[in-house]
This record gives structure tokens, sequence and C-alpha cells, in this order.
RNA sequence: GCACUCGUAGCUCAAUUGGAUAGAGCGUCUGACUACGGAUCAGAAGGUUAGGGGUUCGACUCCCUUCGAGUGCACCA
């Protein structure tokens, strides 16, 4: 369309003897309801051509008119100008741009981003938070290389620290020698098993030290600092039961307040209560003794992520995402303190007096922020440095995003602003993919509380209801076993991948396991039957896609359906530069749905000529080719039958 | 308490980043060719865009404010 711009350009300096920036003329979609397929905004000219908006719109036009030829006409709605522009160029559009293999492929921009995502922890089975996050890490990765970027997919692998010994522990004391052979578990499921006895082993141990403090007013068992801490916290807690007993009883609200506060208040006490546990206890030992190489814990330590690693892979094969390069924790998490000694020396740090190291960021609108305990170990935060550096060391790459949740914000505001700081090569370049978390019916997922949608169970089940689905309209007659084992995984992984990424990923979402995912209207499964529908329809034509036929006019969903096809490219750079795949999830929809009505209307094997016939396969055959690609950057396989 | 995010039809989501009479799907109701696949298509009903104020030729979008929801505020990761 920058031919239009550009002429619209010269327009107004021919009319208005101005210079206006391409950019500045605002180009969009001619709504349904007005004739035209293009529209200039005209309202910001006014004030050069000191007339009205409906009168420098017909100027403009008329400029148009006269010196474009794909312009056939132009009408005038208040402030908007709506062009036409003539079907040879529309019919133009389809055989020189969108039949040809090169369409929509972006020419390399030589630039090359990073996109990590997944990074889970090796110690509980993947749930549907990090399938929204796969989903989404893999979908940007696809589109960012559509536009043309060279891209790598990592994922660091959160393979070390307490929570690893927490499940290591529970098998030693409980585990009678078991593994996923002797089970016939999955890995990640095994060793989540042990997580989960854990924590339950874990409230046995708690209750007893609980009733201590509350009961028996006994802290015998903290130290001092831990003390003073919860006797804070259990004055606090007075004062707050005091406060709700004035508080008068309709005042829900304010009773409401109090108990969370109270609630808040009681969880800090276990936590700190947790650490006297003797489970606790020797969990921090094992920790102790991982982190100096015991050989007897780092021996059960590789072989138990090695069945995690193993169950991960078989997730990740039905969810269909891969990487290209895996960090680890395990080797990352001392990297970040020679990154201290460099901030510190350029003053970007400070040291306090016990030693610990912090950055002031008051002057950024956030806090005082802890870089280097005063023991000397890393933070979470220092790690992150380290390995940002590790990872640009490694590629050099223009551009670096980070998949995680929005519960992370604040810590990578942080850390964009310290790498800043520090004058970091690549700092420019970072990014945080920040998705909302999935919520249930019943609120967010709590692993506690055992209300985690597992993925390995979501995922046969998405394949269950689509077999079921299928069986039931009888459209599998004929199809093999193995075709048909495939489909469902197909249909179902495509209603779950669709469902999941349509989303804007800033959104939170909202899954309710009861209500299965839908196989009709706005889903997977209608874009992918859309599909399946036209490629049925060309098996049936001898369809050749070489011979240019000679259309004179275009109906109006054939026009309608060759200008959402021309903006397939246009769509692949809005997605990637907004890092949405919910865009092209929308357009993909927008074309099934047109390609439906163009179906409906117009008969394509029965058509008028054979002119016409040839042409409308075509159209049909590009419809197929956008949508398929269009899937495949969502990371969703469309099938040939179904 | 402080900070950040969000609030659009009964429900789940859009709205070309400040543009036209706010659009889809589900659900509800009505209808569709003896033709290419009915997981489809056509139509109806459904809205004070949470409330109020402001900026603008123009506001779902930007600013202020009230209400409501979520998240974060560890020498945890």
């Amino acid at each position: 369309m920058d031919f239009i711009i550009d002429a619209a350009v010269k327009a107004i300096k021919h009319l208005y003897q101005i210079d206006v920036a391409p950019a500045a003329i605002g180009l969009q979609e001619t709504r349904k309801e007005f004739d035209g397929q293009i529209t200039i905004v005209t309202f910001p000219f006014t004030k050069f051509s000191r007339k009205g908006p409906e009168q420098t719109g017909t100027e403009i036009g008329e400029y148009l008119l006269s010196e474009l030829k794909e312009v056939a006409a132009f009408n005038v709605v208040k402030g908007f100008l709506n062009i036409s522009l003539n079907d040879e160029y529309w019919i133009g559009q389809l055989y020189n741009e969108i039949l040809p293999d090169s369409f929509a492929v972006a020419k390399p921009n030589g630039q090359k981003v990073m996109v990590e995502y997944s990074s889970p922890n090796t110690n509980k089975p993947l749930h549907l938070g990090h399938v929204r996050n796969n989903l989404l890490g893999f979908s940007v990765a696809q589109i960012l290389a559509a536009a043309g970027y060279e891209v790598i997919k990592t994922n660091l692998v959160n393979d070390r620290g307490i929570h690893i010994c927490k499940s290591m522990l529970a098998w030693q004391k409980f585990g009678n020698g078991e593994t996923p052979e002797s089970t016939g578990m999955k890995g990640d499921h095994l060793v989540g098993k042990y997580y989960v006895l854990f924590e339950k082993e874990l409230r046995v141990q708690l209750a007893p030290i609980l009733d201590r403090i509350y009961e028996k007013n006994d802290l015998s068992l903290f130290k001092e600092g831990q003390k003073v801490k919860i006797e804070a916290l259990l004055n606090s807690i007075d004062k707050l039961k005091v406060k709700k007993q004035t508080t008068p009883e309709a005042n829900t609200k304010a009773i409401d307040e109090l108990n969370d506060k109270i609630g808040a208040d009681q969880d800090k006490i276990k936590e700190i209560a947790k650490g006297a546990t003797q489970l606790m206890i020797e969990t921090q030992q094992m920790l102790q003794q991982w982190e100096a190489g015991d050989a007897v814990v780092m021996d059960l330590w590789r072989t138990m992520n090695g069945w995690v690693y193993a169950g991960f892979a078989e997730t990740y094969k039905q969810m269909g995402v891969d990487f290209d390069k895996y960090y680890y924790e395990s080797n990352t998490y001392l990297l970040g303190k020679d990154i201290i000694e460099e901030g510190l020396e350029k003053g970007v740090f400070f040291k306090k007096e016990d030693g610990s190291v912090w950055i002031d960021l008051t002057a950024d609108g956030l806090d005082e922020k802890l870089v280097l305990r005063s023991d000397g170990t890393s933070v979470y935060i220092t790690q992150d440095m380290g390995t940002a550096q590790l990872k640009y060391n490694d590629y050099h790459m223009d551009k670096s995003i980070y998949v995680v949740g929005n519960e992370q914000d604040y810590h990578f505001k942080v850390l964009f602003l310290i790498l800043n700081k520090l004058g970091k090569a690549g700092a420019d370049g970072l990014f945080h993919l920040s998705y909302g978390m999935v919520d249930l019916p019943s609120g967010k997922m709590k692993s506690r509380e055992g209300t985690v949608v597992d993925a390995d169970d979501l995922m046969a089940e998405m394949e269950t209801t689509a077999k079921e689905q299928t069986e039931a309209m009888g459209k599998v007659d004929g199809f093999s076993e193995e075709y048909k084992l495939q489909l469902y995984h197909t249909i179902g992984m495509g209603a779950l991948k669709y469902f999941l990424l349509k989303v804007d990923p800033k959104k939170r979402l909202l899954f309710d396991p009861n209500e299965s995912v839908d196989f009709q209207g706005h889903t997977g499964p209608f874009i992918q039957y859309t599909h399946a529908r036209i490629k049925s329809v060309l098996s049936r034509a001898d369809y050749n896609a070489g011979i240019k036929t000679d259309i004179a006019a275009l109906d109006g969903v054939e026009r309608d359906l060759i200008v959402l096809l021309t903006q397939f490219p246009t769509v692949i750079q809005d997605a990637a530069n907004g890092y949405s795949p919910a865009i092209v999830a929308n357009y993909v929809y927008e074309l099934a749905k047109t390609y439906n009505k163009f179906y409906h209307e117009k008969s394509i094997l029965q058509a008028e000529d054979e002119t016409l016939k040839q042409f409308r396969l075509q159209l049909s055959a590009s419809s197929a080719k956008v949508i398929s690609q269009g899937m495949a950057l969502l990371g969703i396989d469309v099938p040939e039958r179904m």
C-alpha cells in the first residue's frame, strides 16, 4: 500500500504546499458498511488545507483518482476518504503476490533474537501455566523467524536448589528405591509425587511446632532473630484480633480485610516455623552437601533430574515445542559475581557495612535492591545478571526475550535497569514478555491445594474429546487407524493451543476444566475444518496453480478474500513487533470465516465457466496456504482431512 | 501501607494503538441450496465500554478520581 501513501503525500504537497511524513498518512481498512478497501483519515490535514474534512477528503480523493490508475473510485464520509482500487489491481495481487511461493516469506533482516521460555523447575511436572508459557514462547519464536529474524530458542532449566532437595530427601526417606521403570510412572510425575509427599510430611511435623508457638508461647526452638520476628507477628495478630472484635459484624468488608491480614501474618510465622522442622533441617543440609559436591547427593540429584528430563522431553514432544539451547542453573548459579565487582568499580553498586552489596534505584522510582548477600553469596538477580552476560557472550544477539509470568514484572524491571546502568552490550534489546496468569473458576492454581491442571492430563483429555467429537460426527470412515490417532492429536492440540493463544498474552486467562474447550465457532478446529474442506475441493478438481486466468471483475466476497490475503505479511510484522500470537490467531480466524462465506455464496466446481472455476480454485488454494502458514506460526497443524 | 496490571453483551474474547453506528464466538431464538464436507452459512435479541470528571474535531484507548479484581513489595528462587 506504499504507493497510496506516496501518492497521498504528493497530493498534500500539491494541494496545500505542505510536506508530511509518510507515517502521518494513517491508512486503515475500510469498514464493511462503506464502499472501498482503503481509508485515509483526513482530520489531521484540515489544518493544512484550512478547509473542512469533507472538502479536504474530496480534494485528495480527486488527486488520487487522476494520478493513480489503480484507483477506481472514492467516496467521502465525514473525515474519512474511502478509496476503491479496481479489480485489475486486486486480481494482480493474487497472481503476482499471493500465489507465488515467495508470499509472506520475509527476507532475513540480519538481526538475531533469543527467546527464552519454558524454564521449568525439575521437582514437579508441568501444569497449565507452563503450557501457556511454552505455547507463547514457541509461537513468538516462529513469528519472529517469519518476520525475518534469526531466532535462538532457549530453555533455562532450574535444576538446583531447595525445591529439588525436597523431592530428593522425600524419595530417600520414603521411596523404597522406586524408579520410573519399576512403577511405570513418567519420570517427572514420579519426582513430583515425592515433592507432594515432602509437603505432606512437612505439615505433620509443623503442627506440634505451631502448637508450641500459639498455645504454649514456647519459642525456645528458635534463634534470637527469629524469636523477635515471631513475637512481633504474634503481637500484630493480637492487635488485629482486637480490632476485629470491635468492628461491627455488618461491616463484612473490613472484617474480610482484617482476616486477610491475620492470615498473612500467620503464614509468615508458618514460614519461620517450617525451618525448625526436622525435615527442613535435613533439606538444608542436603543443599549444603550438594553445593559441596557430596558424591552421594550428586549422584541422587543426577538420577532424579534424569527422570524428570525424560518426562519433560515427552511433554515437550506432545506439545510440539523445542529448543536450540539449554542452560542449566547448576552451571549458572555462581555467575554474576564478577559483574558485582564491575558495578562497584563503576559506582553503580555500593557496599554496606556488613559487606552486602546494593543498588539504589530510588531515583528511578524503585527501591534499594540487594545484589549480593553479606556472606558474599549470590541472590536470584545476581545469577540473572550473570546469565544475561553468558547468553550475550554466546550469541551476541540484538534482542533477548524472556517469556515469564507477570508476577515477575518487578524483578525484570530491576534486572534490565541494572544491566542498562552497567552499560552492558545488548541491554537495550532486553524484553520481558510478561503474560497473565491462567486462572481457574475457583481462582489461581495452587499446587498445595491440588488445584493444578496437569499438562499431560490436559493434553490427553483434549485428544479424547477430539476423538469423541469426531466419531460422533461419523467422519472417520475409511481413515486408517494410524491417521485417526494422528488426527485426534492434531485436533485436540489445535483446540487447546488456539484457545490459549487467541487471547492477548498480557491478559489473564480463564480456563474452566469442567467446560471442555470448544470445537465450534472461534476455535482451532473451526479453522482446521476450513482448511480440510478446501483441500477436499482441490483434490476433486484438476487445479492448476500456474494458469493465469482472465477474470474481468470480482464479486464482493472474492474481493474481500483477496484483500484479507494481502494483509498476511503485515500481520506477521505486527505480531512480531508486538510479540503477540493473538494477532495472528485472530487474523487466521477472520480469514477462515471469510472463506467459509465465499464457499457458501459461490460455487467452485460448478462455476459458470472454466476460467472462473480456475480462478476460484486458485483463490481457495491461496486461502488454504495462508491458513496453514498462519496456524504454523501458532504451532498448530492443519489436517488434509478431518 | 506502597507500587504495578486489569475492568468491554449473560459467558469467553476483539476493536488497525486516538477515528466512522464498539465487533466476533458460545449460549438463547429463527432460518438455509436434492451442488463442491452442516465442526458450515444467513438473520434476531443482547452495551451508559465499572462509576464520575477532564483533554480533543473525535476517547474503550490519554490524564485525574472513586469503586472492584489480581500481582508484587525476602540477605527465597
